[in-house]
DNA sequence: ATTGACTTTAACGTGACGTCAAACTGCACA
DNA sequence: TGTGCAGTTTGACGTCACGTTAAAGTCAAT
């Protein structure tokens, strides 16, 4: 029988541990001195203890490794924990060297430039959401600012303000200024079976804007026209950091745009680069 | 101006984030009525808030992210932080490869043996400690037995108790059971500076059990002539896990030994191999 | 009797929030 | 003017596996 102490002495863990363990029922004493409270363990007791230590160490909880050292749990059980954990493993792994990617193109972009920059760069996920919108080709820039202003009148007028959230313009074709592409509407909080017709006669239509998984989104702030500087840091992002895009981008007006000016975020969906 | 709800909204974080981040100051909004407290935030502030989730999302804690934010570092100290977390990251995506590889083999035991035994090798570390032994070749288990016998009847007769630890047997030669050469001796608390005599008038010498770094471990019952039932168990765990031998082994008894049985911990330094 | 080493319980701290709970505010509708 | 409901506030507790004091009691040797 060996005081706390010893124990922890000849099992190179803390005390604190020990009592810890004891405290939550995973390695009792063999004995408690009913008068002092003096823990006391047996040499016994050192083997559950390093099975503990043993299945801690390949990262389980010490709940999983509670439920595995009392056998309430079949070797197909077991199989499947650890399977769960290697999974787990796996992903975090993963995920560290992404991590590893981005500093390592941080730093590279410290050493080219001398600072950091650009850094607003960030990943997110977006649900899907009603889209009150309409879908022309466009010849210019020009004709979108007219369009974007003549939607944003029409749709504040006659949706209210509760229903409605961002304005979010969908570029479907490339980067191609002479024939654009484009969906101009906006997002909602909830379906609306009104139907809006702008003053050309033409209605707008409702659809889903599909959730998206990975969005590498940054934040932009002036003329719409040169929303292609903003695409130019999202494209150099993605190299860096091995993403690729993965569907059709889009900017979403945080402000309502006055005049020229506009914030707004360009978000690209984008997946893992295979390479 | 947004309150917290749309601001949150908008970014995609929760409401409890921007409150905490409030709260520690690492983001407070644009503006706060002073009658009811409500935040008020613009979407400037979704510039800075985009500037910490990049950063955190590299792994940085929010104190680190509050000084890089805060410009209260130059350009190399930002270097020297990101390099930093760079070490980190590499040290800990080693570690998560080594957990990979110990469940690994851990499924393939599942799947060869049906269920799971012998998880109770462990990775350890233990400092220098002053050593009491003599080093002595032996041919054969036998002798080893006999001046186990003798030295543990006469190193408790003549040092205390409480001066002390375990008896240990350090092997310098292979597996050989024909010559083997041995220190054994006991681990002390403090160095001492009495010599001690045996009976047949050889005398134990004061030496210094070398801290280790990495040593395998493991628990083993039953008579000192089986130790090497144990080695196998730890040679298989070492071959699996990718360790190789570092050094002489050692065992610890971690009761005296009473007739044949004993209890004691196996341990063998060892290094990540190579290959 | 007095040390000094050891042990006990209890409490707080860690990091970055999630999750209630209770009270208050803002706004639309009757 | 009241009512309802969605939104907001502060505050507190929980997370996970312990480390770190702190105050008080125990053990063995002198």
């Amino acid at each position: 029988m060996f005081r706390i102490g010893e124990f922890s002495r000849i099992a190179r863990v803390s005390g604190r541990l020990l009592r810890y363990y004891d405290s939550i029922g995973l390695l009792s004493p063999q004995h408690v001195d009913a008068t002092t409270g003096y823990r006391h363990y047996t040499i016994g007791q050192l083997g559950r203890l390093n099975r503990i230590l043993a299945l801690k160490d390949l990262g389980l909880t010490l709940d999983q490794v509670a439920r595995l050292i009392d056998d309430k749990v079949s070797t197909d059980e077991i199989r499947g924990m650890l399977l769960l954990r290697k999974a787990e493993l796996e992903q975090s792994l993963s995920a560290e060297a992404a991590r590893l990617r981005h500093i390592e193109s941080r730093l590279q972009q410290i050493d080219e430039q001398g600072e950091l920059k650009n850094y607003d760069v960030i990943l997110k996920s977006t649900p899907a959401q009603p889209y009150l919108s309409t879908r022309r080709r466009f010849g210019g820039m020009d004709d979108v600012v007219a369009l974007l202003r003549t939607i944003v009148q029409t749709v504040t007028a006659q949706v209210p303000a509760g229903l409605r959230n961002e304005l979010i313009v969908v570029a479907h074709s490339d980067f191609d200024d002479e024939d654009l592409d484009l969906d101009i509407g906006f997002g909602l909080a909830k379906p609306i079976n009104r139907s809006i017709t702008l003053p050309d006669q033409t209605s707008m239509t409702i659809a889903e804007l599909p959730a998206v998984d990975a969005l590498a989104t940054l934040i932009r702030r002036g003329p719409s026209e040169q929303s292609h500087i903003g695409f130019g840091a999202l494209g150099l992002w993605m190299e860096a950091n091995g993403y690729q895009i993965d569907g059709p981008s889009r900017e979403v007006f945080l402000e309502l745009p006055t005049g020229a000016d506009a914030v707004m975020e360009i978000q690209f969906p984008v997946r893992k680069s295979t390479a």
